[in-house]
DNA sequence: TAAGGAAGCGACGCTAGGTT
DNA sequence: AACCTAGCGTCGCTTCCTTA
C-alpha cells in the first residue's frame, strides 16, 4: 500500500544501525547514498575506524517471512560483501545466517559481523514494539498480485494491454494460472491503485512505472527464486558467443548480462543467464557440455511464461525481434539482482530504451 | 449461457516446542 | 546445539454457485 518504501527501509537501516551501536559501540554508517533507477536496491556501509569493512545492505523488512533461501541467495548476490539488514532475526534464523557467514544486523540488536579481527554475534534480542510499529505501517505482503503466480499474471497484463479486459478465463490461460487466482490478483491490482475499471466490463492498467518497479522487486523475491535450476560451467569461455542466436534451437533464451549485452552494447557479459523451457534443457546442456557448479558463472532458471506462439501476435511488437533474449523486463531485473555497478548502469539505459516509453499512461 | 466470485481442499513452508 | 515433530497459516488449485 504505502510506497513509502525507501523512507521505511532507510529507517529500518538506522534503527539497525543504532542498535548495533548500543551493543557493540561500533557505528555503522552509511557511505552511498540511493541506488539506480528509483529502486534504491542497496547502500554501503562500513564501521567507523575500520575502514576496510564495507558491506552491500540488502534491507529486509518482514525478513521471518521470506524465503530463508532466496534471502541468502539475494543477499550473495549484492556486489563486495552483502550484509542483511531486517528488522528481526529470530535465533533460528541467526544460527543458519552465521552457518552460511551471511552478515546481518537487525533493528533490536542481534547481529552476525565476522570480518577478519571482528567477531560479533548476538542472538536473542526479542522482537520489541519498535520493530512491530514497521509492521504496523504496511502488512506483508500478502496480496496475490507479487505472489509467484500473481507475478505471473501481472507480466502477460503489462505486456499485453488487451489482455487486461478479456475474460478471467483467457487471461488464467494465457498466464498459466487457474482461474481462481485471476480474481484475486485483479482485486488485489484494484485495491493497490493499479488497475481500474469502468464502463461496461473495461479495465485498464494505472500507475504502470510503479508497477513494474513493483513487479520487479516481487520478481526477483518471490518468483525467480522458485525457477532457479542451479548455477554451472563449461570449459569454454566463450561458447555463449559461439552458441548466440542458437540457443532458441533449445527453447532456451538468454537474461541478464548477455541479453543486456545484446540490447546495449555495453556490456562484457561475465555472468551468463538463461531462462530454459522444460523441453530442450537437457540437449542444451549435453550438446554445450554445461555442469553443474556451485560457484559456476552460467545461472539457469526455468521460463515461467507459456509459448509466446500462444500469444497471439500482439505479443511481437513488444519483444523487440529479440527472440534469443528474455523480455526487458525480466533483464532488467536480473540486472539489479547482481548489483553490480556496470549492470546497474546498463539496467537504467535499457529501462530508457526500452521500459520507460512503454511505462506511460 | 458466459463470466466472475466463493468455497473447499491439498500442498507447502514456517514456527514453536520438545527430544536426543 | 542439532535434529524432529506437530500445528498452523498461506497459497493456489478445482469445483461449484451466482448473476447479468
Amino acid at each position: 500500500m504505502n510506497e513509502d518504501n525507501q523512507i521505511i527501509e532507510a529507517d529500518l537501516l538506522g534503527m539497525a544501525a543504532d542498535a548495533l551501536y548500543k551493543e557493540t559501540g561500533l557505528r555503522l554508517v552509511n557511505i552511498n547514498e540511493l541506488g539506480v533507477a528509483e529502486q534504491r536496491y542497496d547502500v554501503k556501509l562500513r564501521i567507523e575506524g575500520y575502514d576496510d569493512f564495507r558491506f552491500t545492505a540488502e534491507v529486509k523488512r518482514w525478513a521471518q517471512q521470506t524465503n530463508f533461501g532466496a534471502l541468502v541467495h539475494e543477499v550473495n548476490q549484492r556486489p563486495g560483501k552483502g550484509m542483511l539488514v531486517a528488522d528481526y532475526v529470530n535465533p533460528k534464523m541467526a544460527d543458519k545466517l552465521r552457518k552460511l557467514d551471511v552478515p546481518f544486523i537487525d533493528a533490536v540488536g542481534n547481529a552476525y559481523i565476522n570480518e577478519k579481527p571482528l567477531y560479533i554475534f548476538i542472538k536473542g534480542n526479542k522482537n520489541r514494539v519498535q520493530a512491530n510499529i514497521i509492521k504496523a505501517q504496511d502488512a506483508p505482503a500478502t496480496g496475490r498480485a507479487f505472489q509467484p503466480t500473481g507475478i505471473k499474471v501481472v507480466y502477460v497484463l503489462i505486456r499485453n494491454p488487451q489482455l487486461v479486459t478479456a475474460p478471467y478465463r483467457d487471461i488464467a490461460n494465457i498466464a498459466g494460472v487457474a482461474l481462481g487466482t485471476v480474481g484475486w490478483v485483479i482485486n488485489d491490482l484494484k485495491q493497490g491503485g493499479y488497475l481500474i475499471e469502468y464502463g461496461k466490463k473495461q479495465r485498464r492498467l494505472k500507475n504502470k512505472k510503479q508497477l513494474l518497479h513493483k513487479w520487479v522487486a516481487a520478481y526477483l523475491e518471490k518468483l525467480r527464486p522458485k525457477l532457479f535450476l542451479g548455477a554451472f560451467t563449461t570449459e569454454n569461455e566463450y561458447w555463449w558467443k559461439d552458441l548466440d542466436e542458437g540457443i532458441v534451437d533449445y527453447k532456451a533464451r538468454w537474461g541478464g548480462e548477455v541479453a543486456a549485452a545484446k540490447m546495449t552494447g555495453h556490456l562484457k557479459p561475465e555472468k551468463i543467464t538463461i531462462y530454459m523451457h522444460k523441453e530442450g534443457g537437457n540437449k542444451l546442456l549435453a550438446e554445450n557440455r554445461l555442469h553443474k557448479h556451485p560457484k559456476g558463472n552460467i545461472q539457469i532458471y526455468r521460463t515461467f511464461w507459456k509459448d509466446e506462439e500462444n500469444w497471439g501476435n500482439e505479443i511481437q511488437r513488444f519483444t523487440d525481434n529479440m527472440m534469443d533474449c528474455v523480455d526487458p523486463m525480466i533483464v532488467y531485473a536480473d540486472l539489479l539482482a547482481t548489483g553490480d555497478p556496470r549492470n546497474l548502469e546498463t539496467a537504467k539505459i535499457i529501462y530508457d530504451e526500452r521500459l520507460d516509453e512503454f511505462a506511460y499512461e
